[in-house]
DNA sequence: GCAAATATAATAGTATTACTATCAATTATG
DNA sequence: CATAATTGATAGTAATACTATTATATTTGC
């Protein structure tokens, strides 16, 4: 994947103006990560990062309609690039139960490089959508947003993989349950590893989470 | 557990004044969960509960410091109550395994009745768990609230069930995980099935987000 | 190379939020 | 019944999450 230029084409929905347009719209993603990983999403706004990149709110927001929808579009942007991890990782693959392995391992792995393909960093952006991501859905308008399509890029990586499922096990009644509770499971151990400690068994250099959530699905579809 | 007045002592570095300690506390723990629930967390304001209950805001920050710290409060009586049931529901089982299936089955479970025991309805503050929860924890003040002890009542629960695990199979490594990994996972599945419905295989009148981690469990720690 | 179009910046303003502070009115208790 | 404790009313603050308007750059098409 390293040599390969791939562009994370994002809906339009998702934005007033493409911030990858323009290098202020790049700006504003960029240190926008930085700025939302630094402060936290409440703490976070558009006039601080408007300071910061010596540049005003009012621009901001023809870019973004408001904050929330900044977090809904990183969330999505995120999820494209998983996507695109997954397909490639796993194009190659012919056996079933090693295309799984291996999505199930990108999903729950630490991500510990900044590629630089992108403009984004990923490693930051990662850590986000561990510790806020969640905000992006648990709000009074999921349904509204929902038929909006703001989650869709999200659903669309868990049945994904899903599909790897049920080429492993068919009968399996649980793909989707299993995927999505992989997938926030894993968001969940890594917060916890990091400020919550008695609530997981993670070891030092040992990557426990990966391997917890592989013994899980190995054992549920044998 | 019907005929017992059981009493769910709440920690007083929870609150101001004990909202359990008088009619206008009480008023503001019931009525603030109706709100929470109604109108989520981010809308819900203490001058708005002030105006439901006859009361002023002033006089509702002397039972919480903040809104946030309402929100923990909630939470900590929550698992208070869990507790509670996980206790009595085990007391008398003598086999580890029954033991850890009924207790999977409390974590799991929908709460579908308010029992009356108390002046607090389970079954809205169950929802408020469900959606508002997480926001509890995903705060940037997270180690600086766990070292006061916050997050200690769920601590206390995942480490009992933990208990329970290892008795089953004291060679597993992942106890705390799965642990916790099924309490948010059950949560999450129930939002997504009322929410993001295709995250999840939610059959109507079935039982299968119980059935789904308990089946995980008993095929992980075989 | 310059006018027109477009993008960005600056400023001001709004309603609301999450509180704090002060003082008055009520209610409970010895 | 007096005193203390609780609650209520009012006012105020800094910040938030925007919107609206106008001014200034910058890009582009000819």
């Amino acid at each position: 994947m390293n040599d390969l230029q791939i562009n994370i084409s994002i809906d339009p929905s998702f934005y007033c103006k493409d911030p990858e347009s323009s290098a202020l719209g790049k700006k504003i993603m960029q240190v926008g990560i930085e700025m939302i990983h630094e402060l936290g999403y409440e703490a976070f706004t558009f006039k601080k990062l408007g300071v910061q990149i010596n540049s005003n709110e009012s621009s901001i927001y023809r870019y973004f309609e408001s904050k929330h929808s900044f977090l809904v579009y990183l969330v999505n942007w995120y999820w494209s690039w998983i996507e695109c991890k997954l397909v490639f990782a796993t194009i190659n693959i012919h056996s079933a139960e090693e295309r799984l392995e291996k999505s199930i391992q990108i999903l729950t792995e630490e991500i510990k490089e900044d590629n630089e393909i992108t403009f984004i960093n990923e490693v930051l952006l990662n850590k986000i959508i561990i510790s806020e991501s969640s905000k992006a859905y648990h709000t009074i308008d999921v349904d509204k947003e929902n038929e909006k399509g703001y989650y869709k890029t999200y659903k669309r990586v868990v049945q994904r993989v899903c599909d790897f499922v049920l080429e492993v096990n068919p009968k399996f009644e649980y793909p989707h349950m299993l995927i999505s509770t992989i997938i926030e499971g894993a968001h969940h151990q890594k917060y916890f590893s990091k400020h919550l400690p008695s609530l997981t068994d993670v070891e030092e250099g040992k990557n426990s989470i990966v391997e917890f959530f592989l013994k899980l699905t190995k054992s549920v579809l044998r």
